[in-house]
Formats: structure tokens, C-alpha cells, sequence
DNA sequence: GACGGACCTATCGGCGCGATATATCGTGCG
DNA sequence: CGCACGATATATCGCGCCGATAGGTCCGTC
């Protein structure tokens, strides 16, 4: 893999119309943040090393003030984001769930406390869901030439409410279990 | 946070039962790996911070031959480690995804292009799934003392397949735009 | 005219991943 | 019987990335 991941994450955002590294964090921070974050300890040093490679290239900006560093894409920068999203090489995936994993040691714990647990489980999955729709509120107004940052937003929400749900699934097996005890 | 998250982990396999850092890496690479990983440079350190902080212990082993260190939970990590499971903090969660990234930057697609890049993550899915029913067959036939790392396991199958049937339904719908095209 | 907040670039410590080195023991095969 | 190979076990190291923060400029507004 000549580039690393996030080097793709700045190659899609320039391409989205984003120029600055400023503005590349800001709009991963509401998108892609919940399935690939990206800090300015990485976009920067990789906007340098992505224009000495010659994917992405300067922009004459009107000198007229606040120095900053607006980017495009460039033809070659173009073709590599089109290589890696047709690539078939295997697709990188991690998940970091410390609910999950305090699910998989619940054995050490009161039937009770194992239901108090699931319920805070779910309780975050539900608190992301509506992080997540406020944010598809804010963007429910502006028009979109692109379409699939809203398809993702959408998954993100079905995503965490199936989680949630599926707590509440196993809430519900919990308390009847605490009923019959 | 006195503890790393993967502190937890130790001592929660500990409770589970195990006993060398090596026992551990092996269990965490068929469970816990899908939603917390850890890898031996974090493992046999954490180890010896776990015995100097009193939370595990050394057991004597019979010096017969092979060198290898045992350990076993002190009353003070088994308290640390139910501590742990009913606190209140915030979950740590996090996501990588290179799959929904790409879905995220699918508008530099053609549409056969981005059908063809669903299909690729609905393989994923259905691959990672596979493997953890393998390990599901191979764990049928082990009487487990504890519960929850068989729900955790059936909850990582669903959670796949729920995954790579969304793909399948985003599938039919690119398929659709295709022949209307 | 100054004050706060948005904009923009940059750096740094620390942690964790993956790969690998080293060594010993158990087992099976010719 | 011997030896090759896989399993057991500990340990280390470079590299990448996260989160926090520093440092600077511009703009609106009161």
C-alpha cells in the first residue's frame, strides 16, 4: 500500500471541494469521524507529502492576507482515489467496543448489575443516534451535489439504532430471567 | 482512568480462567479480538504493572523445566475488574471501516463501480462471519462454566450479517438505477 | 479599539499494533 | 532413536496515530 488511509480520506475530501487541512478536519469530524478519524497530527504532514508526490497541488491564493494552504486535487491525485475505490484489495476493518467487551466478562456479575450494564450499553448507542440525526438535521437544509455522504449519514443512524435494539432485545431476556429468580 | 482498557482485559481473561500472557493472547484472538484488540507488546507489560500494583499475582510454578510466569487474580483485581464492569463512564467506541469509507466517497463512482464496491463489502461481511461461526462449531463442543462469551459470539455473527445484509438491500437498489440506465 | 471567536497551521508525548527474535518443550514420523 | 516441526512462552522495537495544545491571523460587534 504505497498510501496510507487517511491519505485517501484527503484525496476524497478535495475531491468533495474541501481546500484546507482546516476545513478537511472540520468535515471529517461530523462524517467520517464515526467510521474513520483522521487528527491534524495525520492531515497535515500527509497534505505535504501528497503534494510532493504530486497528487494534490497548491493553490494560487490572493496574497491579500491570512496565510493559508488551499489545495486541489490533481489528475494523478484523481486517478489514485479511483484506483483505491476500485480497488479489491482487502478492506480494513476495526471495531474498539468497551461495552462489548464488558458484555463478554458479565459472567463475573449479579444478574442485576449484568441488566444495569446492557441498559448503559444501549443508552450510548442512543445518545450517538441522535448526535447523529442532529447532524443530518443541519445538513437537511443545504442542497447536495453528492449523494452518498447523506447514504452513509443514514447507515451511521440505522447502524446505531439496530445496536441499541438489539440491547433492548437482551434487556428484555435479562428481566424476564429476574422475574422468575 | 487509573487502568488502561486492556488492564481490563487481563484481568478479566484471568477471571476467565487463564494464566500466562501468552494463554491470554491466544483467547483474545479468537474472542475479543473483533471488538478489542491487544497485542503482546501491550500484554506483558501490563502484566507486570497488574503484579507491582497488587491487582494479580504470581502463582509457584513447579521449576521443572520450561520458563513460564502464571498468574492469578488477587481479591484486589477481581474488585478492580467488577468496579470496572459497573461503572458509569462513558463506553469507549470506535470504528474503522475502510468499506464505509469508500461508500463515503462513492460519487467519484460510475454506478456499476460503486454496485461492484458494495458487493465487495457484503463479501467482507459474509467472510468475517463465516470465521466466527468456525469458532462457534469449534467451541459447541466445550461445556463452558460461563454464558456471556457465547452471547458475545452470536451477537458478532449477527452483527456481520446485519451488516452484509444491508449491503445486499443497498445492492438491489443500485441494481434497479442500473436497468432503468 | 479591544475582545472573543472562527480560521489555519503546526508540533509533541505517549500509546498501541504488528512483526519478529529467541528459546524450550512435546510430538510424530522415518 | 533422533530430529524436525509446531506449540508454548517471553520480550522488544519501529512506526503510525490520537489528543491536546501552542501560536498566529482575521472578523464582527459592542
Amino acid at each position: 500500500m504505497e498510501l496510507s488511509k487517511t491519505a485517501y480520506v484527503i484525496l476524497g475530501m478535495l475531491g468533495l471541494g474541501k481546500s484546507t487541512g482546516y476545513d478537511i478536519k472540520a468535515l471529517v469530524d461530523v462524517s467520517t469521524r464515526f467510521f474513520w478519524a483522521a487528527s491534524y497530527g495525520q492531515i497535515y504532514p500527509e497534505l505535504k507529502r501528497l503534494e510532493a508526490l504530486g497528487f494534490i497541488a497548491a493553490v494560487q491564493e490572493p496574497e491579500d492576507g491570512r496565510r493559508r494552504k488551499a489545495y486541489r486535487l490533481t489528475d494523478e491525485g484523481r486517478r489514485a482515489l479511483r484506483d483505491w475505490l476500485n480497488s479489491s484489495d482487502e478492506l480494513h476493518t476495526e471495531l474498539r467496543h468497551e461495552g462489548v467487551l464488558k458484555f463478554f466478562f458479565a459472567d463475573a456479575l449479579e444478574l442485576d448489575e449484568q441488566l444495569a450494564l446492557v441498559r448503559r450499553i444501549r443508552a450510548h448507542h442512543e445518545a450517538v443516534a441522535r448526535q447523529l440525526r442532529e447532524i443530518q438535521a443541519v445538513k437537511e437544509g443545504e442542497d447536495a451535489d453528492d449523494r452518498f455522504p447523506g447514504l452513509t449519514l443514514a447507515w451511521g443512524i440505522e447502524y446505531q439504532e439496530r445496536l441499541a435494539e438489539w440491547c433492548a432485545v437482551t434487556e428484555r431476556q435479562l428481566r424476564e430471567e429476574l422475574a422468575r429468580a
